[in-house]
DNA sequence: CTCGGCATGTAATCCGTTACATGATTCT
DNA sequence: AGAATCATGTAACGGATTACATGCCGAG
């Protein structure tokens, strides 16, 4: 059985791919959440610290002391097999309805470090066939509730709350594209060429 | 001044606009949560009544008993004139980089309460134009972005991480086609016809 | 030897989640 | 009276935020 709790929080699977890329500081894994577009998973020291804490009590990554060049030496993490698995065991998870609908950009997460799946481009299409699936059926029902809102305000022209429901409805089909591109690109390459 | 702290969270604001719409009880704006795309702020009891507790602590909301036709009697709230100050200071707010980057659905939120602005027109138009110039800005930034990643990685062909780089981009330019088309439309109409 | 910048850590506070418990009314 | 249903509440817990504090090294 793995160590420690049995759910994670997303921005603990975020350091463990990061991790995973290449060894890393805390404080270069703070740098990636600052400088880059994955914000938004926090990169407060109050957070990611902790979180390191977490996962090295847990086994799930080795913290060594690396003499450093300037200044105080910084604490490297890799990953340790547990971590592996935990890894691994997120990553086949399967894409549901709640995740698409809910969590979408923890579900993005995912799909960037599902270049580290076991049988990776199997489990990526895999991933983009339900994430496909689902986005389908979630614009379907953000299509009726527009139609509801429609009845709802007969006489007035535009309603805020149609127009940013607009933009939730096509921002779905957007990534539905984007998906489907994906998929058909995974599909001729094999991921590889 | 105002009761209670300067800044409310999310959840408390998704309360306070849609009281505002019209009068209503706990079990109601559940089920507005549940029901509609409005999930993703909570719709969870233990999230939705210690924060109608805390807007009416605060004086913002006012809940009167209700006889309910059948079962229990619910409390109906709706916004006091100390609420209504603190929407409009809400909805007055610029819209800021880091809204657009990291909390772009609150954003939204606060557009589809727009509505109830005082100056609503102008308001909204100014909030569009306020968007556009940021979804611009970020644009730019994520496609420096990719072109990092690509030098990174010269051989492989697409990795995951480009790719879901991309969905992030295009979801960016979506976004930014749809306020411009919501601007367009507010200008022509004034938001009345 | 202290200054400044790199790197890590911590303390207070607060909110949301989950799961459970309770209140109040009508129907049978 | 009890069941069913509508509606509200609560207790335990954990993690994120914010703001601050500390450690360690080289340069001057």
């Amino acid at each position: 059985m793995t160590p420690g709790r049995a759910v994670r929080t997303t921005l603990e699977y975020a350091l463990i791919g990061l991790i995973r890329q290449m060894p890393r500081s805390g404080y270069e894994l703070r740098k990636v959440f600052v400088e880059t577009a994955m914000a938004g998973y926090s990169g407060s020291p109050g957070a990611i610290y902790p979180a390191l804490r977490r996962l090295e009590a847990d086994g799930l990554i080795q913290g060594t002391k690396q003499p450093g060049e300037r200044g105080r030496p910084r604490r490297e993490y890799r990953l340790t097999p547990a971590g592996e698995a935990v890894l691994q065991e997120w990553l086949a998870q399967p894409v549901t309805r709640d995740d698409v609908a809910l969590r979408l950009d923890e579900l993005m997460l995912r799909f960037a470090f599902l270049a580290y799946a076991a049988d990776s481009t199997r489990r990526t299409l895999e991933f983009l066939e339900s994430l496909e699936a689902h986005l389908e059926a979630l614009l379907v029902d953000l299509h009726q509730q527009i139609e509801a809102v429609d009845a709802a305000s007969r006489h007035v022209p535009i309603t805020h709350a149609r127009l940013a429901l607009e933009a939730g409805i096509s921002s779905i089909a957007d990534r539905l594209r984007w998906a489907r591109e994906a998929r058909a690109r995974f599909s001729t390459t094999g991921g590889k060429e």
